[in-house]
DNA sequence: CTAAGGCCTGTAGTCAGGTACGGAGTCAAG
DNA sequence: CTTGACTCCGTACCTGACTACAGGCCTTAG
């Protein structure tokens, strides 16, 4: 059980000092003690739930949701586990259907503005100022034209 | 050319009176002049850059980058243009690679957690707790299995 | 013993894109 | 003429996850 400063705490799990204090005031990291004088020392359950909530943000979960998690067991809280996990999952695939969707159209707008004349107008300035009238370009009748 | 309140326009706009300020004060709308008394009167052409900002923002570009664009000319300026999309293009493809990553490490854990005894440890949160011992699961095995 | 660095608490600022509110003026309908 | 809706302006607040001080105390190396 080795024990650390709140610097050293911060170091061994690759984040800022500031951020730990900060998640002590959200209440996923307990508040030691002073063990003596002033200085608040920490061991490696501290240091291995640092861990647990920089890998659970790479999952995609907030900091309220990683509190929700440290709050299970992993004996008896499976089903909620999991509950969770797909909820971020379905999270997750609408924030990449949203992306695909951006993808696409910008996708179309730069090809289609690659291959039209260039004395005509912007297609993508175009469209971003009169989407509703759908300019005929030589990229979009080929598209057409299969 | 219709002349309309604030109100009027943003409505039209669909979007909200504080949100029309909003712009005006990131410099993306101008403020006109009272037309008499001290009710500011805007037209078409304020809708048309409403609309713009609107539809620009569903591409996935931010206000700053939607004020460049703004600045643009549909004739002149294709080239920026079309480099201002395909870096957004390529800021799309980074952010829906993490969250495919995301994805596929929770579909992982989620089908772990489906397929294990539920007499071990939840495999999601005991992986948060201790990643390094990658625990030997009947799923895991079946995956090695082929 | 002293100086540098680390730690303590508390408050405030950052980014983006709004949203809310307060108080005063104005305008149109009834 | 009043009432209610709308506008104007300025300022403050919101989310999320930090980040940055300020001012004071403590600790450790030289």
């Amino acid at each position: 059980m080795t024990s650390m400063t709140i610097g050293r705490l911060a170091a061994a799990a690759e984040v800022g000092v500031e951020t730990v204090r900060y998640y002590q005031r959200r209440g996923l990291l307990a508040v030691p003690e002073p063990t003596h004088g002033q200085v608040r020392h920490y061991g490696d359950g501290a240091l291995a739930r640092l861990r647990f909530i920089r890998r659970a943000q790479q999952l995609g979960f907030s900091l309220d949701e990683i509190a929700d998690l440290l709050g299970l067991d992993e004996h008896t809280d499976r089903n909620a586990a999991r509950a969770l996990a797909k909820e971020k999952l379905a999270q997750i695939d609408e924030r990449m259907a949203r992306l695909s969707a951006m993808r696409s159209a910008l996708t179309e707008l730069v090809s289609c503005c690659e291959h039209t004349s260039t004395t005509q107008p912007c297609p993508i300035l175009h469209t971003l100022a009169h989407p509703d009238e759908r300019q005929s370009t030589a990229y979009s009748k080929s598209i057409a034209a299969g």
